[in-house]
DNA sequence: AGGGTGTGGTAGC
DNA sequence: AATCGCTACCACACCCT
């Protein structure tokens, strides 16, 4: 099923000078809604319904309201008298007990859908939304459980603490909304009985916390499942684990690296903007590498100096052995090895490699070091992470190289570290240089030379582009930065949005659409994110376990926040649940394997930790705990309100048409496999209904039919007539 | 229309 | 045979009022 694009269904809120409500204005616009559907009138199929369509939903509620709408019924947004069905996916905490107090049905969408292919009204007993469905046949289990004296040593998730849904801090003072939260709260009671295992578990959880607050690391423990393949820790202790993790170190080093220049404020010149633009890019070479190394005693630096050299985080070499490299030399890179790679396959393709291990202290204690060399070369220095910093030079420099190799060799002697450093009148060109140059390098690049240098890359060689993107760019038929370079911007916008699309293309001849935003000295820099989050070796078995781990987490990120001197307005929580057809070795090495990810927010004021419960309620009374079992929890994101900066410029595409795209392509990649190319079906594609959709479709694939030269295949057909049957059936005007 | 919320991609070693 | 892991940021889609 093919969405309808979201068409501008809202119409702008009418001044009104008589003073008339908001509501009016909705009752009215409502009825208009009702009038000009009812005009597209199909057929009668829903013309006793009244669906109130809540939350998000898939397809969209704008796409179920015309289909209803097509089809006689009405649809209302808001609960009112009246309201036969309620169509809605995801279920809050709140909603959820108001909805099942209601005999109204409460469906999936699919109802919608599959009434409207048979063409009749179905029962909906096959649509009931599952929440609820699980709460009936829960509360029937339960009465039998308790007639079989058998209580289970688990609980369900859609069960537990319905009775904490009042908020800690009372936002509203309007008397009428705390008394309908009153009865809420009563009405909660009465259908939910505590679970008494909870709420002796609850308690050990808060005294847990508040044995943290002296800097002890929490004894909370949690299992993990007995004989599980993993092996690690048998205690989550996410301060303990971050302590050993190098990504959590090497995101905290780039706040420090702020930090640190924010106090030790830079005193060279001020750039001159009136210049020609010139930027630099520095970075340094395999930084973990040489900065274990530079740790080392003379004698066995002498050792090493022309090794192969790898940091891991183990020198386990056995067959089960699933470390990674987090850095390797240039040597050690001559062999075939790679950043990322594991270290049991690193050592098949060299066998002297030297394994040196993580020295965070001393990593920590370089990155400033390399930062204080900085200080004196311009007043304008935006730090990319601990090893790693763009500095504006416009105006500054006369002598280039001579200016290169002099700081070179000062960090040198300083750190004993080796960099490579980039120049050029973009930050992108500059970093591009530095790229090219490592290691050891120095480069300065103009916009004409990089066009020249990088024509021939593939197109993730450009900073922003990473997999997922070169893939798409790959299967709208651009492999390499020239094709990039050449590409037309129309594409590329519907293809990747408006704004994405024009900074992919700028990208390619060296125009930044990264904002050169230097440290200011002496302010305090407010980040708009905070986060925590472990992902590793979490294997949770409980409910119980699940909470207690999300609550360490808050306490982390309540931690972070006071240390960082932040507010906090919005948590959201990040849920990875293994998805059901993972393959459970993906998932052996520690990490979450395949996963289906959720995320769920809200709104706070106050201290993070209060909100516990309403961070839970709502994300977790979508799973039952048979599906927790085993689940990887990732992290709890707590998030300053960032500034609004909207986009106003009109949409060309939406994210549902990059989707739908990719699956077609993927389907029909998969039926060129099996059958002729010219027998694909490609009927789909006229299926599309969304018009930029469809003929973006066919434009790519005809594209990739000529990259891949099975134009030719076409062109084998002998008999004229058949081949241009075949053609104009397959791409119309646009062979 | 503008605010709120959910999704997904990227970089750094 | 398999591409994680942690944190911060951006662009974007979609719903609610």
């Amino acid at each position: 099923m093919y969405r309808i694009k979201a068409a501008n269904t809202y119409e702008k809120r009418p001044e009104d000078p008589r003073g008339n409500s908001y509501v009016d204005y909705r009752h009215k616009k409502q009825d208009k809604l009702d009038e000009q559907l009812n005009q597209q009138k199909i057929d009668d199929l829903f013309v006793d319904c009244v669906i109130m369509l809540n939350g998000r939903l898939e397809p969209s509620a704008n796409y179920l309201r015309q289909l209803i709408g097509t089809h006689g019924g009405k649809v209302v947004f808001q609960y009112m008298p009246g309201v036969t069905h309620i169509i809605c996916q995801n279920l809050s905490a709140s909603k959820f007990i108001q909805y099942s107090k209601k005999t109204i049905p409460v469906l999936l969408p699919k109802y919608i859908l599959s009434c409207v292919e048979h063409k009749t009204l179905l029962d909906t007993t096959e649509f009931i939304l599952p929440q609820l469905l699980l709460e009936q046949t829960q509360q029937t289990q339960q009465t039998q459980q308790t007639q079989a004296q058998e209580p289970s040593p688990e609980f369900r998730m859609s069960q537990i603490n319905f009775n904490y849904v009042v908020e800690p801090v009372v936002l509203d003072p309007d008397s009428e909304r705390i008394q309908q939260k009153l009865q809420n709260l009563e009405q909660q009671i009465k259908i939910y009985q505590l679970n008494e295992i909870a709420q002796i578990d609850y308690g050990e959880v808060i005294q847990n916390v508040q044995n943290t607050d002296s800097q002890k690391s929490s004894p909370t423990q949690l299992q993990y499942i007995q004989n599980s393949p993993v092996k690690t820790h048998d205690k989550i202790n996410v301060r303990e684990y971050h302590e050993q993790s190098r990504l959590h170190h090497l995101s905290q080093w780039k706040v420090e690296a702020q930090q640190f220049l924010i106090q030790n404020p830079p005193q060279g010149p001020k750039p001159n903007d009136t210049a020609a633009p010139l930027f630099m890019h520095i970075d340094i070479d395999c930084f973990f590498v040489q900065a274990s190394y530079s740790a080392l005693s003379a004698q066995q630096q002498l050792l090493y100096q022309s090794l192969p050299l790898c940091v891991c985080s183990s020198s386990n070499t056995g067959q089960n052995s699933t470390a990674d490299i987090a850095s390797c030399n240039y040597v050690a890179r001559s062999y075939g090895i790679r950043n990322g790679m594991w270290l049991r396959t690193a050592q098949e393709k060299c066998k002297e490699l030297v394994i040196l291990k993580y020295d965070f202290q001393v990593y920590s204690e370089q990155s400033k070091r390399f930062y204080q060399n900085l200080l004196d070369i311009s007043s304008q220095i935006m730090p990319v992470s601990c090893d790693e910093c763009y500095i504006k030079l416009s105006g500054l420099i006369s002598n280039k190289e001579e200016f290169m190799t002099e700081l070179k060799a000062k960090i040198k002697r300083s750190t004993g570290l080796i960099t490579s450093i980039g120049l050029g009148s973009s930050l992108i060109q500059a970093r591009i240089a530095t790229k090219l140059g490592k290691p050891n390098g120095q480069i300065h690049i103009g916009k004409e030379q990089f066009i020249e240098l990088i024509k021939h890359k593939t197109v993730d060689f450009l900073p922003g582009i990473g997999q997922e993107t070169a893939t798409v760019m790959n299967s709208i038929g651009i492999y390499s930065v020239g094709d990039l370079q050449h590409a037309q911007l129309n594409l590329l916008q519907q293809t990747f949005g408006e704004i994405k699309g024009q900074q992919l293309f700028n990208s390619s001849l060296g125009i930044d659409s990264l904002v050169f935003k230097p440290i200011q000295g002496g302010q305090q820099q407010k980040s708009k994110q905070l986060q925590v989050s472990q992902n590793f070796g979490v294997r949770l078995t409980t409910l119980l376990q699940l909470k207690q781990f999300i609550y360490n987490l808050l306490v982390e990120l309540q931690a972070k926040q006071k240390e960082r001197n932040q507010q906090i307005n919005r948590i959201i929580l990040h849920l990875n649940v293994v998805a059901k057809n993972a393959n459970p070795q993906w998932a052996k090495n520690g990490g979450c394997g395949q996963c289906e990810k959720t995320t769920s927010s809200c709104s706070i004021q106050g201290e993070v930790t209060e909100y516990y419960e309403q961070i839970l309620e709502p994300i977790l009374s979508q799973f039952r705990v048979e599906d927790v079992r085993g689940a990887d929890i990732v992290g709890v994101c707590g998030e300053q309100q960032p500034e609004i900066i909207r986009n106003k410029t009109n949409k060309i595409n939406d994210r549902t048409s990059l989707n739908q795209f990719k699956e077609l392509l993927n389907n029909f990649q998969e039926q060129q496999q099996n059958t002729n190319l010219i027998t694909g079906d490609i009927s789909q594609i006229d299926q599309i209904q969304d018009e930029n959709v469809r003929e973006k479709v066919k434009q790519v694939i005809g594209l990739q039919i000529i990259k891949r030269g099975n134009l030719d295949d076409v062109l084998k057909y002998d008999d004229f007539q058949q081949k241009n049957y075949y053609m104009q059936q397959m791409w119309g005007e646009f062979l």
